[in-house]
DNA sequence: TTAGGGTTAG
């Protein structure tokens, strides 16, 4: 049957008042669903797939089994949780409620706002449902953490593809039971009647990561050769991950070699950072000119890879080049943790002031592994003013810390101020005898200072 | 010509 189209009020809608006569269902639903998908770059748009939505139900154009799974794609975090509902009871209203397609959206914009008691409401409303149902249950509840409820669905289910397992094992790596996410491999092939794809392989390399066992990994390995699959860019990248995780920097090279011109952000980044973690600061800058030039643009993860390689070589002024370039070349704020290179870098050099010039134009406040770093690069140099501050922030933001409480005592009897010396030990004592969570540092905070 | 489950860097 044909949807019939409707004329489009123009005086509503400035920016759709398109010069076509008509527009119907499929463009209105395709409008909506070009609103979901983020812009590159960033935009802020002049309508949101809500309000095309209602302005779809404004000129009377009639909704069909599409409008809904697309519009539910824009609901993704727990601050519009609410606007989900209310979508939710419009499904009803219109009289979609029992499509499975919509009702499978439905399970996964519950599951992506973190409500996982609504996402199973709608499941067990379900009479019959088919299997992405089942699999987007199966991964609400992994994302909850809810394993034994994961495990006993999985277990329920009529039948499994691949999804099915590859879900499950997500979920036991993901809340780190390796052990078992390993077991239910073996289980798999067991049976096997599905077979693994590039995503579950992917799901047992981080299980090995987490392990940081190079055999478990070269067995996973193993199984990609034996499976026949082509090394996709994603499966290269988690290969790039666990052998640098695993030790094995040389292994990873190859990998990454071998991806040849698949590589993509991700992959080039993986490696950047394995190379920054094994302390070869040398070629992972040079690989760094490399993505450049090959016209990979970095984001702020490489960065990070890149500045930690500064740190760990002690490379100063390749550091600060590159924390400029990062701003300044491609546009990346940096973070808390680029910061915390950067004072990492020049803590470590000795260059306190220069440390406390950046700290001064953080645009956020300092955490505590800014102070952290602070700290170290003024224990080097002796800079016990610069102690005494960074330890008194640890203090305050983290008033837990004894390490924090001694050192600054200690500082203070440097110092010869014996009676803060004295005061500080009395708080570490009085700290241990009121170790009760939520007990606010406020109290303690209000003593120091 | 449009739709719903799973993977990668910290």
């Amino acid at each position: 049957m044909k949807v019939p189209t409707r004329k489009l009020i123009s005086l509503t809608h400035p920016s759709l008042n398109l010069w076509h006569p008509t527009i119907d269902s499929f463009i209105w639903n395709n409008l909506i669903r070009a609103h979901v998908q983020p812009t590159h770059p960033p935009t802020r748009p002049a309508h949101t797939p809500l309000s095309i939505f209602l302005r779809m139900c404004f000129h009377a154009v009639p909704l069909d089994f599409y409008t809904f799974p697309f519009l539910l794609q824009s609901i993704h975090s727990p601050q519009t949780l609410q606007l989900g509902r209310s979508i939710h009871s419009q499904t009803l209203i219109f009289g979609f409620s029992s499509d499975s397609f919509v009702q499978t959206s439905l399970i996964s914009m519950y599951t992506t706002c973190g409500d996982v008691g609504s996402a199973r409401k709608v499941f067990d409303e379900m009479p019959q449902p088919d299997l992405p149902s089942w699999n987007s249950i199966i991964n609400a509840n992994v994302k909850a953490g809810l394993l034994s409820v994961a495990r006993e669905l999985f277990v329920k289910m009529p039948s499994r593809n691949v999804i099915s397992w590859s879900s499950m094992l997500d979920g036991y790596v993901r809340w780190g039971q390796c052990e078992e996410a390993f077991e239910l491999f073996g289980q798999m092939k067991e049976e096997n009647k599905v077979m693994p794809n590039e995503y579950t392989v992917s799901i047992l390399l981080a299980a090995c990561e987490q392990l940081g066992s190079l055999e478990h990994g070269k067995w996973a390995h193993t199984h990609v050769y034996k499976l026949g699959m082509e090394i996709n860019v994603v499966l290269g990248t988690s290969l790039i991950e666990m052998y640098a995780k695993c030790g094995s920097i040389v292994r990873a090279r190859l990998v990454f070699e071998n991806l040849g011109p698949k590589r993509d952000l991700m992959a080039w980044t993986a490696m950047i950072s394995g190379l920054a973690m094994h302390g070869h600061w040398e070629d992972c800058l040079s690989l760094f000119s490399n993505m450049v030039e090959t016209r990979v643009r970095p984001d702020d993860i490489t960065f990070l890879g890149v500045l930690s390689a500064c740190v760990h070589g002690g490379l100063v002024s390749e550091g600060k080049a590159m924390f400029e370039r990062m701003s300044k070349e491609f546009g990346i704020s940096p973070s808390v943790q680029h910061y915390g290179c950067m004072i990492d870098l020049y803590g470590r050099a000795g260059l306190i002031d220069e440390a406390w010039n950046l700290l001064n134009t953080m645009p956020m406040e300092p955490d505590v592994l800014i102070w952290g770093a602070l700290l170290s690069g003024a224990r080097i140099c002796g800079d016990i003013e610069t102690c005494e501050i960074a330890l008194n922030k640890i203090i305050e933001q983290d008033p837990t810390n004894s390490a924090a409480y001694v050192l600054l005592s200690n500082v203070y009897a440097k110092m010869g101020r014996w009676k803060d010396a004295r005061h500080i030990r009395d708080l570490m004592e009085t700290k241990r005898v009121k170790k009760v969570p939520g007990l606010s540092s406020i109290e303690v905070d209000g003593r120091i200072h």
